[in-house]
DNA sequence: CGGTCTCTTGACGGAGTTCAAAGCTAGTGG
DNA sequence: CCACTAGCTTTGAACTCCGTCAAGAGACCG
């Protein structure tokens, strides 16, 4: 699992095997089963988890019950509520995992101090926050601009392999749909309906 | 105007004057009279900017001609269009100024080399884009899970002053509504006809 | 199998858009 | 200082996309 960890630190900056073992003994190991939480609703976001396998995501839940995804984490990938995160303020999120999976966790303390040890973490992680920046404006100009059919079409593009590994009513709450519009849009793409 | 600068930078991390004076040479100053542009669509975002005075904004156009706005930077703010800035590529926005404005612009290779040179800077960055990160979450949740009316309302409660500067078809396209549908609203409010 | 989770379909309703027009405001130039 | 125009806001009427509610049918798992 370190391995995928040092991989994907290294595709963004230099780090030699010492110091990347430096950082290894500050990550706690934990496994999930499809289903479970590692953060729920008003729970205090502790830790910066980092997905070595398997898939999690992280959604709200609004006054009227509906829930609303703000991203699905697959291996690789590095989640957590930011916010609760950085200000110890209950979480609005819950984490939970869709499939059985492996995480590598970090403290704020811990990430703190490694990222005064080794400013290249520091850039590593100011790489991952701006890309992420990036892709969450363009996902909200695209909710602000798109019909639900087109922001499917890009999310396939996107993302292709969660169409096997995420439910439809999930890509449907990611998308701010019903899944009723996404069952629909569904058959009228298939169906060859919507470019005759 | 490098005054606000300094004052924006050590709110969040400790520089020295000195240490700030290797910055300084490193900005060029620009002024823009209302409605001029920085950045148009297809061209490349040269310059992280830092408005020192002023108000502009950043939005893109849809294929219908609708406009969708990313952000008001106001004084204090960075503004600029990331993906382009950071990859050379074609930027997708337009940066307007609203308002006379004054600003403080950087290349990437000097942003780059002031990085390389001062760490601090690089945390400055870090904690700013994800604050930056953490703000445009929240929107996106909201624009997928609340209606015009609670936008709208939450808008005037973060930034109360937009109101007096910011011309209302603006916000509706910040909020992504239509201006009538914003026009309609206010006055539903205005009459308490939402809470009655 | 029985229950839970998932996807699909239909009928109806509503929040917000679109189109069209008119009133208001402010900046500009004679 | 007034007139004129361009930009901004408001209103009305018709429409539309999508949400809501309700129901049924597979599919997967203990």
């Amino acid at each position: 699992m370190f391995d995928l960890l040092y991989k994907k630190i290294t595709e963004k900056i230099t780090l030699t095997e010492d110091e990347f073992e430096l950082c290894k003994p500050l990550f706690s190991q934990r496994k999930l089963r499809k289903r479970q939480f590692i953060l729920q609703e008003g729970d205090v976001s502790r830790y910066n988890i980092f997905v070595g396998k398997g898939l999690l995501r992280s959604y709200t839940i609004d006054e009227k019950g509906g829930e609303h995804i703000l991203q699905f984490a697959f291996e690789g990938w590095w989640t957590a509520d930011l916010y609760s995160f950085f200000t110890d303020e209950p979480s609005l999120f819950n984490i939970e995992a869709l499939e059985d999976s492996e995480l590598l966790m970090i403290t704020r303390p811990s990430w703190e101090s490694l990222l005064n040890k080794l400013p290249a973490i520091e850039r590593y992680f100011r790489i991952l926050i701006q890309n992420s920046l990036i892709a969450t404006q363009r996902r909200l100009i695209g909710s602000l601009s798109e019909t639900a059919e087109q922001k499917y079409l890009k999310f396939v593009k996107a993302y292709p392999e969660s169409i096997q590994r995420v439910p439809q009513h999930m890509i449907a709450s990611y998308l701010g749909i019903t899944r009723e519009t996404l069952s629909r849009l569904r058959r009228d793409i298939a169906s060859g309906k919507s470019f005759p």
